[in-house]
DNA sequence: ACCATAATTTGGTACGACCAAACTTTAGGG
DNA sequence: CCCTAAAGTTTGGTCGTACCAAATTATGGT
C-alpha cells in the first residue's frame, strides 16, 4: 500500500538550463517566467479561467526548480493575473479594468484607515458623480433614460426592504456610471462600492431613511430628464453631502469639525 | 580560506512552530508573515526607506523556512510595499496613493494595448479634468490663482524649449489637479501621466505647437480667473480635444474613425 | 451507470547546500 | 592617521529533495 510516491524531480532542469537563455544567472530568474505566463495570459494562449498547469510541470517546461516557478506563480497572484485559492490549482485571470480594483485592496485598505483616508475617496466620488449626472442631463440617450427610470422605479419599490433598497440604491447610481460608455467608469464604481462599503454597511438603515434618499434620487433622475445640469449637479450634491453628514454623525459621537 | 559558511539553519523553526498560532498547518503560512510585516510598515514599526531584516533572521523570528519569508517577501514586494531590487535588501516602502498608481502599471499596460485603451484612459482624463477646471473657477482660492499664473508664466516662457515646455505642460495641468486640495487628484495626475506619455512623447513637437498649447493653457486660465466655469470647462475641452486628435493623426497614418 | 475507496497528483512547507553579489572588516600603503 | 585594496562574512537567488495533506483521478464492487 504505497500512499505517496516520493518526488522524483531530479534531472532536467540542470541539463536544459544549458540552453534556456538563461538571465545572466544573477537573480530574478522568476521574473522570466511572469512575463512569459503574462504574455501567455493576454494573448489567450492560456485561456481565462483555466487552471495553470502543474507547478512541477512548468518547472521541466522552464528548466528551474519549483522554488522560482513557485515565486513567479505568488507574483501572478499577487499582480491578479491568477486566481490562487489555498490548495487548488492557479485559475487564469485575464485582467480587466476591475482586476487592478482588487488588487489596489490592501493597499486602500491602509490608506483608508489613516487620517481623512475615507473622506478624501468619499470626496472624490462626489467629484466624479457631479461630472456623471451633468454629463447625463447633457448627453444621455435614450437608452440610459430608460435605464435611470427603471432603476429609480426599482429604488421605489423596495423603501420598505432596507436590504433591497441598498442594492437599487446602488445600481442607481451605476447607471450614472454607465452613461459615458466607457468601462473605466464602471470600474471606478465598483471600487467605490468596495472600499466605502464597510463604512456603510453597519449604518443603521429604516423605511424613513431609504424615502429620504429615494426622493434625492427622484430629484436627480428628474433633472437629468429634464437636461437641467445645475439642477443634476445640485441635487447630487446635496444627496451625497446628506449620506455623508448622516454616516459621520453615526461614527462619531463627538465633535470634529 | 574558507571562503564561505555553510548556511546552518537548522533548529528553531521546529521548535518555535509550536508556539506560532500555527494557521491551521493547511497552506498559506506566507500570508500570516505578510501580514505582520504589513502592520509594522504602516505603524511605523518599520520605517519607511529602512531595509527588511535579513531573510534568516525572519525565518527563525517566525519560525518558519525560509521558503516562506521567500514568499512572504515577494507578495509585499508585489503589493507596492518593499522595493525588492535583485540582489539587495528588501528596502521598506510606506504606501501611498503613488504606490497603488506604481502597482498598476503592468495591469495597466495590457489594458492599454488592447481596443480603445488609450482613447477609454484618456476619455477618462478629459473627464476629470474638465470638472476640474469647473471646480476651479468656482472655487479656486488666490494660493491657486497665483499657482496657476505663475505655472502660466513658465509655460510661456518656455515655447521655444520644447523639452522644456512639456514639463511646464505638465506642471500647469498639475496645478488643476491640486486645487480640490486632495491628495488623490495628483495620484491620479501621475497616473495619467505615466501611463499616457508613452504615446505622448514620440510625437512631434515644434515651437508652432507648443504656441497653440500655451494660448490653450492661456483661455483656460482666463475663463478661471473670470470663474468662468462654462467657459473653462469649454477651454479644456476644446484644449483636450485637440491634442488628441492631433496625437491620433500622427500615429494613424490611414483612416478608422 | 454510480458511488465508495484506494492510488496518484499537486500545492504547501521544510531543510540544507552552494553561488555570486553586496557588505564589512582588515591590512597595507601613502 | 586617512584612504584604498584585499580578505572575510553576510545575504539574496536558486537548486534539489523530502513529506504532508488536500485534490483529483482511478478503480472495483453493487
Amino acid at each position: 500500500m504505497k500512499r505517496h510516491a516520493p518526488d522524483k524531480q531530479t534531472s532536467a532542469a540542470q541539463l536544459v538550463n544549458q540552453t534556456s537563455t538563461d538571465t545572466t544567472r544573477t537573480g530574478r530568474a522568476a521574473d522570466e517566467i511572469v512575463r512569459h505566463i503574462e504574455k501567455k495570459i493576454v494573448s489567450g494562449a492560456l485561456p481565462d479561467r483555466s487552471p495553470l498547469p502543474a507547478e512541477r510541470d512548468l518547472m521541466t517546461q522552464f528548466g528551474t526548480s519549483r522554488t522560482v516557478v513557485r515565486e513567479a506563480i505568488t507574483a501572478l497572484s499577487n499582480r491578479g493575473l491568477i486566481e490562487n485559492r489555498p490548495r487548488f490549482r492557479p485559475i487564469v485571470r485575464k485582467p480587466g479594468y476591475e482586476t487592478i480594483i482588487r488588487n489596489a485592496d490592501s493597499i486602500v485598505g491602509h490608506l483608508l484607515s489613516e487620517n481623512h483616508g475615507v473622506k478624501n475617496l468619499y470626496d472624490t466620488r462626489v467629484f466624479i458623480e457631479r461630472a456623471l449626472v451633468r454629463e447625463a442631463a447633457l448627453n444621455a440617450q435614450t437608452a440610459d433614460i430608460r435605464r435611470l427610470k427603471s432603476a429609480l422605479l426599482a429604488n421605489e419599490k423596495s423603501i420598505d426592504d432596507s436590504t433591497l433598497f441598498y442594492e437599487t440604491d446602488i445600481a442607481f447610481h451605476g447607471v450614472l456610471y454607465e452613461v459615458p460608455r466607457n468601462p473605466i467608469f464602471p470600474a471606478v464604481h465598483q471600487a467605490y462600492l468596495s472600499w466605502l462599503a464597510p463604512h456603510w454597511r453597519k449604518m443603521p438603515r429604516s423605511p424613513e431613511r431609504n424615502l429620504v434618499n429615494f426622493k434625492s434620487h427622484q430629484a436627480i433622475a428628474e433633472a437629468i430628464f429634464e437636461r437641467d445640469a445645475e439642477a443634476a449637479d445640485e441635487a447630487l450634491t446635496r444627496h451625497l453631502h446628506a449620506a455623508w453628514e448622516y454616516v459621520r454623525v453615526t461614527f462619531e459621537p463627538e465633535e470634529s469639525d
